[in-house]
DNA sequence: TATAATAATGAGAATCATTATCATATACGT
DNA sequence: ACGTATATGATAATGATTCTCATTATTATA
């Protein structure tokens, strides 16, 4: 997560929205930057608590934008509020540890051995299904500090 | 998920309700009659849908004292609809597979071996955050058959 | 098995995160 | 700079979920 510049985030968020039909706005950068500085999922109103010039219409508006040309990833909690943070291949592979409580989140990783065996797991269960497998999802839930 | 009889259901049910101050009442018990015959987690109208005697405020309400009591597990996808399953106690350890598409959803399960390598791999990477863990959520992410 | 006390139900109203609308402002190609 | 297409912000609308409350069911007890 250290080794992706700021400019090579703007790069590739540049080049999704494009692709895409859109672009790269004032309120769209402001967007990334708030997103990329946090290191975990946000609300949208945590967004706006983060930078007061974002106006809470346009968030929303600008994260599907952004979810949609694939830059954003949208994760949902047991909480009422959906979360936004940059996409995988933009920043990298990471997992989630959710307070059951509160609903916060942080970011971890595991071990790419854990994650071979997993995905090699998930190919084969996903056999017995009849669904197409594309991703996984792999969340820690727990308590967090201020919930403890 | 086949060992489990509907009477030892029953059972883990009631005893979880009473045990919360709850009365294991005909809307409840028809509840839980329409998630364990699913096999896979509902959204309210899918329950409502399945067992027309049922009314959308009751089992919105019921389906958060079943929770509230540990019977029943809710489900968030990335769409609108929250759905409810069983409590893995009351019937097994299991995984979904979701699709991104129309967030339908259905059950799978992992090897043992790989159940296992995942909790202690999860264990050492919490100790990195400053959550207590208590569980795993894994999910595989993909298109079901009638959207692919 | 009646009775009283308590909890559950159903119908509808209320809530509130998220979306849609639309007049105005901004950004891009020429 | 100009004209056109897209983006913005303020506010209204939407809809899943929760709340309310008068009525009904359940349980414990005599």
């Amino acid at each position: 997560m250290a080794v992706v510049t700021d400019a090579q985030v703007d790069e590739k968020v540049a080049s999704l929205l494009h692709k895409t039909g859109h672009r790269y706005s004032t309120v769209r950068r402001r967007l990334v930057t708030v997103l990329r500085s946090a290191g975990k999922p946000l609300t949208n109103s945590q967004i706006v608590e983060s930078d007061q010039s974002l106006v809470q219409s346009s968030v929303y508006r600008n994260l599907n934008v952004l979810e949609e040309s694939g830059a954003v990833t949208r994760i949902v909690t047991n909480d009422e509020f959906t979360r936004y943070e940059l996409a995988e291949h933009i920043t990298e592979h990471h997992h989630h540890i959710i307070c059951t409580s509160c609903g916060d989140i942080a970011d971890f990783s595991l071990p790419s051995s854990v994650e071979k065996s997993l995905n090699v797991s998930l190919r084969q269960a996903a056999n017995r299904t009849r669904f197409r497998v594309d991703n996984h999802r792999l969340d820690a839930l727990g308590t967090c500090v201020s919930c403890q």
